[in-house]
DNA sequence: ATGGTGGCCCGGCCA
Protein backbone atom coordinates (compact mmCIF):
# COMPACT_ATOMS: atom_id res chain seq x y z
CA UNK A 1 0.00 0.00 0.00
CA UNK A 2 1.57 3.37 -1.29
CA UNK A 3 0.60 6.63 0.69
CA UNK A 4 1.72 9.88 -0.44
CA UNK A 5 0.99 13.29 0.77
CA UNK A 6 1.41 16.69 -1.29
CA UNK A 7 1.10 20.21 -0.80
CA UNK A 8 0.19 20.79 -4.52
CA UNK A 9 -0.69 24.69 -3.82
CA UNK A 10 -3.96 25.36 -5.97
CA UNK A 11 -6.18 22.18 -7.66
CA UNK A 12 -7.06 24.31 -10.29
CA UNK A 13 -3.72 25.23 -11.20
CA UNK A 14 -1.96 22.49 -10.54
CA UNK A 15 -4.41 19.60 -12.00
CA UNK A 16 -2.94 17.97 -15.05
CA UNK A 17 0.40 17.95 -13.08
CA UNK A 18 -1.28 16.30 -10.41
CA UNK A 19 -3.44 13.54 -12.93
CA UNK A 20 -0.21 12.89 -14.66
CA UNK A 21 1.66 12.50 -11.36
CA UNK A 22 -1.24 10.12 -10.01
CA UNK A 23 -1.05 8.10 -13.19
CA UNK A 24 2.72 7.65 -13.07
CA UNK A 25 2.65 7.16 -9.24
CA UNK A 26 -0.14 5.02 -8.73
CA UNK A 27 -0.34 5.86 -5.01
CA UNK A 28 -3.35 4.29 -3.00
CA UNK A 29 -3.67 7.04 -0.97
CA UNK A 30 -2.94 10.77 -1.91
CA UNK A 31 -3.38 13.77 1.03
CA UNK A 32 -3.82 16.87 -0.53
CA UNK A 33 -3.28 20.02 0.98
CA UNK A 34 -3.77 24.08 -0.21
CA UNK A 35 -6.66 22.83 -2.51
CA UNK A 36 -7.83 26.17 -2.59
CA UNK A 37 -11.05 24.96 -4.26
CA UNK A 38 -14.79 25.17 -2.58
CA UNK A 39 -16.51 21.45 -2.08
CA UNK A 40 -18.43 22.22 -5.25
CA UNK A 41 -15.32 22.93 -7.58
CA UNK A 42 -13.81 20.03 -6.29
CA UNK A 43 -12.94 17.60 -9.18
CA UNK A 44 -13.88 14.29 -8.00
CA UNK A 45 -14.69 12.85 -11.25
CA UNK A 46 -11.82 13.39 -12.75
CA UNK A 47 -10.22 11.96 -9.41
CA UNK A 48 -13.20 8.99 -9.80
CA UNK A 49 -12.09 8.87 -13.43
CA UNK A 50 -8.73 7.38 -12.14
CA UNK A 51 -9.97 4.95 -10.01
CA UNK A 52 -10.14 7.04 -6.39
CA UNK A 53 -12.67 7.89 -3.84
CA UNK A 54 -12.18 10.90 -2.84
CA UNK A 55 -13.30 13.81 0.27
CA UNK A 56 -12.35 17.29 0.27
CA UNK A 57 -12.90 19.91 2.83
CA UNK A 58 -12.08 22.92 1.42
CA UNK A 59 -13.12 26.74 1.94
CA UNK A 60 -12.49 28.08 -1.74
CA UNK A 61 -9.75 30.68 -2.20
CA UNK A 62 -7.59 29.50 0.55
CA UNK A 63 -6.64 26.21 2.96
CA UNK A 64 -8.29 23.18 1.62
CA UNK A 65 -7.31 19.57 1.88
CA UNK A 66 -8.61 16.40 0.58
CA UNK A 67 -7.97 12.54 0.84
CA UNK A 68 -8.05 10.23 -2.49
CA UNK A 69 -7.65 6.71 -2.23
CA UNK A 70 -8.34 3.66 -3.87
CA UNK A 71 -8.66 1.03 -1.27
CA UNK A 72 -11.83 2.65 0.22
CA UNK A 73 -12.72 5.65 2.36
CA UNK A 74 -14.77 5.85 5.20
CA UNK A 75 -15.15 7.55 8.43
CA UNK A 76 -14.95 11.01 6.81
CA UNK A 77 -14.10 13.41 9.73
CA UNK A 78 -13.89 17.34 8.66
CA UNK A 79 -12.03 19.56 10.82
CA UNK A 80 -11.46 18.84 14.41
CA UNK A 81 -13.06 15.97 16.22
CA UNK A 82 -13.18 17.96 18.93
CA UNK A 83 -12.55 21.34 20.54
CA UNK A 84 -12.84 24.61 18.67
CA UNK A 85 -13.60 23.68 15.36
CA UNK A 86 -10.81 25.69 13.53
CA UNK A 87 -12.14 28.55 11.06
CA UNK A 88 -10.06 27.46 8.22
CA UNK A 89 -10.12 24.09 6.30
CA UNK A 90 -7.16 22.49 7.22
CA UNK A 91 -7.38 18.92 8.57
CA UNK A 92 -9.47 15.90 7.46
CA UNK A 93 -9.80 12.34 8.42
CA UNK A 94 -10.57 9.48 6.91
CA UNK A 95 -10.40 5.70 7.11
CA UNK A 96 -8.28 4.17 4.35
CA UNK A 97 -7.91 0.21 3.64
CA UNK A 98 -7.77 0.14 7.44
CA UNK A 99 -5.50 2.86 7.74
CA UNK A 100 -6.70 5.88 9.69
CA UNK A 101 -5.15 9.07 7.62
CA UNK A 102 -5.56 12.53 8.49
CA UNK A 103 -4.52 14.83 5.72
CA UNK A 104 -3.02 18.00 7.20
CA UNK A 105 -2.44 21.93 6.58
CA UNK A 106 -0.55 23.31 9.53
CA UNK A 107 -0.93 27.07 10.04
CA UNK A 108 2.35 28.74 8.45
CA UNK A 109 2.68 31.18 11.45
CA UNK A 110 4.13 34.26 9.55
CA UNK A 111 6.21 35.39 12.19
CA UNK A 112 6.75 34.88 15.99
CA UNK A 113 5.62 37.86 16.69
CA UNK A 114 2.20 37.00 14.75
CA UNK A 115 -1.60 36.15 16.51
CA UNK A 116 -0.55 33.84 13.46
CA UNK A 117 2.23 32.30 15.11
CA UNK A 118 -0.37 31.45 18.52
CA UNK A 119 -2.93 29.84 16.56
CA UNK A 120 -0.35 28.02 14.97
CA UNK A 121 0.64 26.56 18.53
CA UNK A 122 -3.05 25.98 19.39
CA UNK A 123 -3.36 24.31 16.02
CA UNK A 124 -0.95 22.09 16.49
CA UNK A 125 -1.93 21.23 20.37
CA UNK A 126 -5.28 21.07 18.76
CA UNK A 127 -4.05 18.02 16.31
CA UNK A 128 -2.64 16.09 18.78
CA UNK A 129 -6.18 16.22 21.02
CA UNK A 130 -7.96 15.13 17.73
CA UNK A 131 -5.76 12.09 17.10
CA UNK A 132 -6.23 11.21 20.56
CA UNK A 133 -10.06 11.67 20.30
CA UNK A 134 -10.25 9.27 17.29
CA UNK A 135 -7.66 6.85 17.67
CA UNK A 136 -4.89 5.08 19.89
CA UNK A 137 -1.03 4.66 19.27
CA UNK A 138 -1.69 0.72 19.07
CA UNK A 139 -3.86 1.15 15.99
CA UNK A 140 -2.69 1.94 12.25
CA UNK A 141 -2.63 6.07 12.16
CA UNK A 142 -0.80 8.27 9.75
CA UNK A 143 -1.01 12.14 9.67
CA UNK A 144 0.28 13.39 6.61
CA UNK A 145 0.78 16.75 5.15
CA UNK A 146 2.22 20.12 5.31
CA UNK A 147 3.60 20.65 9.01
CA UNK A 148 5.19 24.19 8.31
CA UNK A 149 7.54 22.71 10.86
CA UNK A 150 11.04 21.67 10.32
CA UNK A 151 11.78 19.11 13.29
CA UNK A 152 15.43 19.35 13.32
CA UNK A 153 18.33 21.70 12.00
CA UNK A 154 19.24 18.98 9.12
CA UNK A 155 15.37 19.81 7.38
CA UNK A 156 16.96 23.26 7.00
CA UNK A 157 19.33 24.42 4.21
CA UNK A 158 20.90 27.34 6.07
CA UNK A 159 19.80 27.18 9.91
CA UNK A 160 21.33 30.49 10.83
CA UNK A 161 18.96 32.20 8.42
CA UNK A 162 15.90 30.93 10.21
CA UNK A 163 17.05 31.99 14.01
CA UNK A 164 14.03 33.96 15.61
CA UNK A 165 11.78 33.27 12.63
CA UNK A 166 8.81 30.80 12.29
CA UNK A 167 9.37 26.81 11.18
CA UNK A 168 12.30 26.32 13.21
CA UNK A 169 11.43 27.78 16.77
CA UNK A 170 11.69 25.82 19.76
CA UNK A 171 7.87 26.14 20.63
CA UNK A 172 7.11 24.49 17.20
CA UNK A 173 9.46 22.21 17.91
CA UNK A 174 8.19 21.01 21.23
CA UNK A 175 4.96 21.05 19.86
CA UNK A 176 5.37 18.15 16.84
CA UNK A 177 7.84 16.55 19.72
CA UNK A 178 4.30 16.50 21.72
CA UNK A 179 2.22 15.30 18.99
CA UNK A 180 4.69 12.84 18.11
CA UNK A 181 5.69 11.43 21.87
CA UNK A 182 1.82 10.34 21.66
CA UNK A 183 2.97 7.40 18.78
CA UNK A 184 4.25 8.63 16.20
CA UNK A 185 7.09 7.96 14.13
CA UNK A 186 8.76 10.57 11.15
CA UNK A 187 8.39 7.74 8.65
CA UNK A 188 11.48 9.66 5.86
CA UNK A 189 13.68 9.97 8.88
CA UNK A 190 13.38 5.66 9.30
CA UNK A 191 14.78 5.98 5.67
CA UNK A 192 16.90 8.36 5.35
CA UNK A 193 19.37 10.09 7.91
CA UNK A 194 21.04 12.44 5.17
CA UNK A 195 21.25 16.23 5.23
CA UNK A 196 20.34 18.20 2.51
CA UNK A 197 16.86 16.62 1.89
CA UNK A 198 14.08 19.16 1.66
CA UNK A 199 10.07 18.86 0.45
CA UNK A 200 9.54 22.59 0.13
CA UNK A 201 11.82 25.57 -1.90
CA UNK A 202 10.78 28.97 -2.67
CA UNK A 203 9.73 29.92 -6.20
CA UNK A 204 12.01 32.78 -5.62
CA UNK A 205 15.45 33.74 -6.81
CA UNK A 206 15.77 29.85 -8.18
CA UNK A 207 16.07 28.54 -4.37
CA UNK A 208 15.19 24.85 -5.82
CA UNK A 209 18.04 24.92 -8.20
CA UNK A 210 20.39 26.37 -5.72
CA UNK A 211 19.25 23.62 -3.21
CA UNK A 212 17.76 26.06 -1.13
CA UNK A 213 14.83 24.05 0.93
CA UNK A 214 13.20 22.71 4.10
CA UNK A 215 11.74 19.70 5.14
CA UNK A 216 8.18 20.58 6.27
CA UNK A 217 6.25 18.13 4.30
CA UNK A 218 5.89 14.94 7.16
CA UNK A 219 4.47 11.44 7.28
CA UNK A 220 4.04 10.61 10.93
CA UNK A 221 3.15 6.60 11.55
CA UNK A 222 2.21 4.61 14.45
CA UNK A 223 4.36 1.74 15.22
CA UNK A 224 2.71 -0.53 13.14
CA UNK A 225 2.69 1.90 10.38
CA UNK A 226 6.53 2.10 11.27
CA UNK A 227 6.97 -2.08 11.26
CA UNK A 228 5.22 -2.28 7.74
CA UNK A 229 6.99 0.93 5.96
CA UNK A 230 9.39 -0.69 3.44
CA UNK A 231 10.43 2.41 1.77
CA UNK A 232 10.22 6.57 1.93
CA UNK A 233 10.78 9.16 -1.20
CA UNK A 234 10.72 12.61 -1.58
CA UNK A 235 9.97 13.12 -4.97
CA UNK A 236 11.98 16.03 -5.95
CA UNK A 237 11.04 15.34 -9.91
CA UNK A 238 7.95 16.84 -9.43
CA UNK A 239 9.00 19.58 -8.43
CA UNK A 240 11.11 20.19 -11.65
CA UNK A 241 9.28 21.79 -15.30
CA UNK A 242 6.54 23.27 -16.01
CA UNK A 243 4.37 25.09 -13.43
CA UNK A 244 5.00 22.90 -10.52
CA UNK A 245 3.92 23.11 -6.79
CA UNK A 246 6.36 24.82 -4.70
CA UNK A 247 6.24 21.18 -2.60
CA UNK A 248 7.08 18.15 -3.41
CA UNK A 249 5.27 14.85 -2.65
CA UNK A 250 6.41 12.01 0.21
CA UNK A 251 5.59 9.08 -0.41
CA UNK A 252 5.62 5.56 2.15
CA UNK A 253 5.36 2.28 1.09
CA UNK A 254 3.80 -0.22 3.23
CA UNK A 255 3.59 -3.82 3.06
C1' DA B 1 20.14 43.81 3.25
C1' DT B 2 16.63 43.42 0.15
C1' DG B 3 13.70 41.28 -2.99
C1' DG B 4 12.81 37.84 -5.81
C1' DT B 5 7.77 34.20 -7.65
C1' DG B 6 3.36 32.47 -7.95
C1' DG B 7 -1.37 31.47 -6.06
C1' DC B 8 -5.84 33.82 -5.18
C1' DC B 9 -8.68 37.22 -8.44
C1' DC B 10 -7.57 42.08 -10.20
C1' DG B 11 -5.27 45.18 -5.45
C1' DG B 12 -3.04 43.55 -2.31
C1' DC B 13 -2.77 39.39 0.68
C1' DC B 14 -0.72 35.00 1.49
C1' DA B 15 2.96 31.66 1.24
Amino acid sequence: MRIATWNVNSLKARLQRIEEWVADMQPDVLCMQETKVSDDAFPSLTFMSMGYESAHFGQGQWNGVAILSKVGLTDVISNFAEGEPDTDARIITAMCGGVRVCSVYVPNGRSLEDDHYKYKLRWMAQLRRHVAAISSPDETVIVAGDFNICPTDIDVYDPAKFVNATHTSPPERDALAELMGWGFVDLFRVHHSEEKLYSWWDYRAGDFHQGRGLRIDLVLGTKAVADRCTWSIIDRNARKGQAPSDHAPVIIELD
